[in-house]
DNA sequence: GTCGATTAGTTTCAAATGAAATCAGCGTCA
DNA sequence: TGACGCTGATTTCATTTGAAACTAATCGAC
């Protein structure tokens, strides 16, 4: 005899908690994804560079992928693009002729704060249709799944 | 005055709940993508193929979209590779020509019981590393931000 | 100093993605 | 019954992705 929880068949994917992450992630970002470029033409990645180097006055393209947790691939090619719509300069490191120094531009700072409040505003809208104490629980309980899954992954 | 949460310059990413869950939901994918790669050789979309043609004996390549989330064109091609590959037979539904019948052949019937328990221990994991209110708290917190975020993506 | 190893960033190329076009079969209404 | 629209699925094609190769510059050992 079986025990329930043990028979393939029982397996219901929309209680897997990877695919229900996997699926929350998306919806959100496309939503996000769509919001940004109707209103600034950017996309995530780009919206990415442009917050934390806004954050920081000035940021090398390697310390933008660590804060963004992107590859650095990805963050090359949003850092030209922006370059190329002229809202980051990127200047070569004086302290280091391999590294790159990303500032926002004048135009990159208005957009900057542009772009923040609209965040801001998608995260209020998300947060007044939650209950207030999902809506407590979730920050937490998904910054230690993200630590618990980076350990699993380093070994 | 500028109120600090209203000070554009003060927006920490690793902050915005978007990104906290992209980053959670990435790093889950990944660690979840190896090990199927690795164990069975299967893309995360074959194995959600599996896992939900194998509870339902019969599914057109549309409900599994619908049960899955994915579009039409990755599952017709997840489809595709598992037919190729043994695991997964495709006829015409004698009812609507139209349509397909995606069934486990018995290699497909092997491997789903196989590929659930791998999914069951790699949850089994996560949450025996997590504290068990966060654990609890985090399904229906995410379910609950699923169905916010599929209201606004409606509008 | 200079040579090999390493690091920062970019480019290349092959694979994955998804929107739009296509194909095929069903239903219906005149 | 046959023409039109609709639906299920696949294919095409342009775009995105990321691993690996490449370029350029620093670092460290001798």
């Amino acid at each position: 005899m079986k025990s329930a929880s043990s028979d393939a068949a029982d397996f219901l994917l929309e209680d897997f908690l990877p695919y229900e992450l996997s699926v929350a992630a998306n919806r959100i970002s496309r939503l996000f994804a769509r919001r940004y470029s109707e209103a600034f033409g950017l996309s995530i990645a780009q919206w990415r560079v442009l917050a934390v180097v806004g954050r920081h006055q000035a940021l090398s393209p390697g310390q933008v992928a660590d804060a963004t947790e992107m590859d650095k691939v990805k963050v090359s090619r949003a850092a030209a693009s922006l370059v190329e719509r002229g809202l980051l300069s990127q200047q070569t490191d004086p302290q280091d002729g391999r590294a790159r120094v990303l500032r926002l531009t004048e135009a990159g700072r208005a957009i900057h704060s542009s772009i923040v409040p609209l965040a801001r505003d998608l995260e209020a809208q998300i947060e007044a249709r939650m209950a207030p104490q999902d809506w407590a629980a979730l920050r937490p309980a998904l910054r230690r799944l993200s630590m618990v899954v980076a350990e699993l992954e380093g070994e």
